[in-house]
DNA sequence: TCCTCGATGTATCGAACTGATACATCGGGT
DNA sequence: ACCCGATGTATCAGTTCGATACATCGAGGA
């Protein structure tokens, strides 16, 4: 998740550690940071595995030695960051997922884009049907604070079930044009 | 942070691990459920430390054995819990902390409910702040998808915040009108 | 001029948590 | 009679967090 993450951003530009963190923020969540402790080891073991190489810039001036190091895809990476974008699964839809899946969305294909949204919409669609049962079902046995807890987090689900219909709404506007399984990689109309 | 959700739900009634796990979906976040793997260890190391003790059930029947374990509070862990519902620092603030803290609001003192609930509002508009000038900053340089992320992703925050400020303003009424750390559990004018 | 401060930058460690898996028993419906 | 879904307890490898530790750079004020 994480992986998908650092190879979707590295494949936009090569760049540094502290930077890749500082651009994940945008990315996941979007306000959730990454722990260094979590982003070095990835970025060794992508390293190891082949995806990525790095190249420690130990800066002239013999004296003054500034420890910089920027980590760029290689053809292997991209490759690999393909076949994760394609795969869509189940876990694509999950919480943390779901946000670093959707910010790749420009560099995935229509198809994929549509069965993540929808896969994305049905797993708070449950949420919802859970949370409203076991609130009707705990009635009156609750205090006020939690209930007003659950209110809150069921509005926030039932926004986001709006929000993902105007996208796939927009979605499919967009497929009718130009029908599903192109082979064109680019599909045109993304970026405005 | 498990330790305390835990400890607040058996301070209601005692209960099985089973139990205690569904409970706990409706306190954390409401929707987030704990997976066992965190619970068991968690309530095998309460048990350790004295705060619970386990009642366990080998039912009367000789013949079928089923294995049911009860766990309820001592007073250790009711003096545990109390110290840490006043607590109030800033971790209560974060995330996941905040929703547990909320959900026992009920068990707190009307000052400690404010300076969480101030704490937690100060948190997000510090994000805000950060999520609106790194917006703008990046203004043009990312694609229409990472953008609508961010955009749903600040009105998400922005939503809270109101939520929150309704909350304060209930709680600076009910303090006003029976001045802070009041026997009375019930404050009477609340969601509309 | 020096000096402190905040941003940049790399790195590690213990603790917390997840997701998968395993196993067993109970009650109800077919 | 049998199966299935809910109840119930438990573990483990792997992932991520939060805190902490360094060190360097540029800019601003004393």
């Amino acid at each position: 998740m994480l992986e998908l993450a650092v190879l979707g951003l590295l494949n936009e530009s090569p760049m540094h550690g502290y930077e890749l963190n500082k651009r994940l923020k945008g990315v996941l969540g979007p306000f959730r940071a990454i722990s260094y402790g979590t982003l070095y080891p990835c970025l060794n073991a992508l390293q190891t595995a082949g995806f990525i190489t790095s190249d420690t810039d130990a800066s002239e001036t013999g004296a003054g030695r500034r420890k910089k190091t920027t980590y760029k895809l290689t053809a292997e990476g991209k490759e690999r960051l393909q076949e994760q974008l394609a795969e869509g699964g189940p876990s694509a839809w999950e919480d943390e997922s779901f946000g670093v899946r959707f910010a790749f969305f420009a560099q995935t294909d229509a198809e994929t884009r549509l069965r993540i949204l929808e896969g994305r919409r049905s797993r708070l669609e449950e949420r919802q049907e859970n949370a409203t049962s076991s609130m009707s079902s705990a009635r009156g046995r609750i205090d006020r604070y939690t209930l007003e807890l659950q209110r809150h987090g069921l509005e926030s689900v039932e926004r986001e079930v709006r929000w993902l219909n105007e996208l796939i709404a927009t979605e499919r506007a967009g497929v009718a044009v130009r029908p599903a399984r192109t082979r064109r990689t680019a599909t045109p109309q993304t970026a405005k």
